[in-house]
DNA sequence: TTGTACGCGTTATCAG
DNA sequence: CTGATAACGCGTACAA
């Protein structure tokens, strides 16, 4: 039950500056002591403690996870527990620990102080509106920051997915299929996931000739019933396929367009964005783009990392890869397909 | 930019002594150098490092939140996210910090270990299996720990809803409505939340001189798949009502009772437990027992920071309550009715 | 009421 | 290769 390096060097008739050493694998101690003291380590189990480390250090091993979850709909699929997951289970293997902020407006710790407290090492970023202050605050406290998805600010690195490519990918395959009105249920354009969606799509329609028609588009704010209100504003222009910015939307257009009494995919198709577990269970199965939050949070995490041990470089970006899959919604059921980047 | 207590001392022209007390809120100072240091604190922005706080006091301000998150289907709603919002958000309030650890296995640093590291002086621990080992090791170290729901062991404090006594009014719900055949699609037995509402099914027909026949009860593990398939079993026996131990369940029972061509309630009444987004959602709209897993979560970290700050007392109970959610699955539109306990 | 001095557990520096 | 010793920033008996 020995917890101090003390302890240790007392059992083990060494000093402590030499148990340091052997817990940090410092390379000049000899074998035969080396493997002595990690004996005593291992029977007394010891762990050293993070608190004094960290102060020794003036560094933690501990890296935040900011998510202003203010509206209850964001919550309403697995995106961020994956996420959380990812970051987790990264943070976890580097031998870092997460501390989890959930940036409601009203909480007293705000980020930045956390940051200056010295309790964090990090922060990651998620969710994040276009141009948010907190990010700037800690952008400007000099706190390593990185953000899931591509924030305003060009200074920070981030994470993120190909939103634009696999916007544009996902409508190319519905003018492919011979749609020639295809219709845009846009996220919220404070969102720059949102945007780059939308601008896929755009890019998607001139690499057809086609213009884009603003009866054509509305914009939602990701939520379900905001896809709903969406379908039955796109309905009156006759659509014969809707590109939802994401699953959650299309299950609100899904429904509208059964209540208006249409089929899937023979009068309309219908297609989304996420693959969240839903997608798969629709009816019809709805053809979307898959992206994992797990891998983003991971990726994540460990950009952070990278961060934290080489300070120095400009900002790094991560774009991780997304798949088109495929179902029956689209009206197609053609080989599932992975966009390359 | 002054970060440390020598720092404002200088600054204020007082000892590093006078400044902790004042930050701490000692009374043994005076009015005029307190204001004065406070001054000084404001202007510099000045926070204590935790870490040196810590080590000193031989205790941190930072709680983890444990989740054993193995199965995918438990991230399917918006359950943990509330929940940790709510501990997120009550930690907070009492100037504490929260921090995650998804209990994976394979995760290299455990929480037991995290604990006895000094990081962290308490422990919430959630959707723990009965007789989890962690949670073993956790009370076996001394470790404060608070349950999210009732736990096997029973020297850990917990909170909880009246799982039982909401399952027995939902299911006396049913048959004060007419129902006699009521069908229980139950939760995994290694759960204790999920036993509980079996019990309190067993209470209600008890209560009403039925007696519980096997071949009405399947035993699913939340999941929506494990619904569905439990609903293909249940209706071979002809059941007029379906109570499921969870919404995520019902929502796949429905589709079967869908897919079997029979309507909701007219040929059968199904009911939920849990009131997640969803359950309003559905067609018809689901009767459930609302639980408010934000007020858990808070519940939770509220109770481990009195553990920590009164570590004699024996352990602890809250119980929150529940609501009954009348919609029109059940067949009937009576007024919402509040369980008080 | 205020200041001095020491300890919390670790790492880093500098002798040996 | 190893061992003292000084930080790291803070709280707190103890003394003044």
């Amino acid at each position: 039950m020995a917890s101090t390096l003390e302890e240790i060097a007392e059992l083990s008739g060494v000093s402590r500056s030499t148990v340091s050493r052997v817990v940090n694998n410092d390379p000049r101690v000899s074998e035969a002591t080396r493997e002595l003291v990690l004996e005593v380590v291992r029977k007394e189990g010891y762990r050293p403690n993070l608190a004094a480390r960290g102060l020794a250090l003036g560094r933690s091993n501990v890296i935040a996870a900011v998510i202003p979850v203010g509206f209850e709909n964001v919550l309403s699929d697995p995106y961020f527990p994956s996420l959380l997951q990812g970051m987790a289970s990264a943070a976890d293997t580097n031998d870092h620990f997460l501390m989890l902020s959930l940036g409601e407006p009203g909480f007293r710790h705000t980020v930045d102080e956390i940051a200056r407290q010295g309790v964090v090492a990090g922060v990651i970023f998620s969710a994040s509106k276009v141009d948010d202050p907190l990010l700037e605050r800690l952008v400007a406290t000099g706190t390593p920051v990185v953000s899931v998805g591509r924030p305003y600010d060009e200074r920070v690195s981030y994470v993120d997915i190909d939103n634009r490519g696999s916007a544009r990918q996902m409508t190319t395959q519905l003018l492919r299929l011979g749609y020639r009105r295809v219709a845009l249920i846009a996220g919220p354009s404070f969102a720059p996931a949102a945007v780059d969606r939308s601008d896929g799509y755009a890019d998607a329609l001139s690499g057809f000739g086609l213009r884009v028609d603003e009866n054509l588009i509305y914009e939602g704010d990701f939520s379900e019933a905001s896809g709903r209100a969406g379908m039955r504003t796109l309905l009156e222009h006759r659509p014969d396929a809707v590109f939802s910015a994401s699953d959650r939307m299309a299950a609100g257009a899904l429904n509208e367009i059964r209540s208006a009494g249409l089929r899937i995919p023979e009068d309309i198709a219908l297609v989304g964005f996420d693959d969240m577990p839903l997608a798969a269970e629709m009816e019809p199965p709805l053809t979307t783009v898959r992206q994992r939050p797990h891998q983003l949070g991971a990726a994540a995490a460990t950009l952070l990392l990278d961060l934290l041990a080489d300070p120095t470089g400009s900002p790094k970006r991560v774009i991780l890869p997304t798949e088109l899959i495929v179902r029956a919604s689209c009206g197609s059921q053609l080989n599932q397909e992975t966009l390359s980047r």
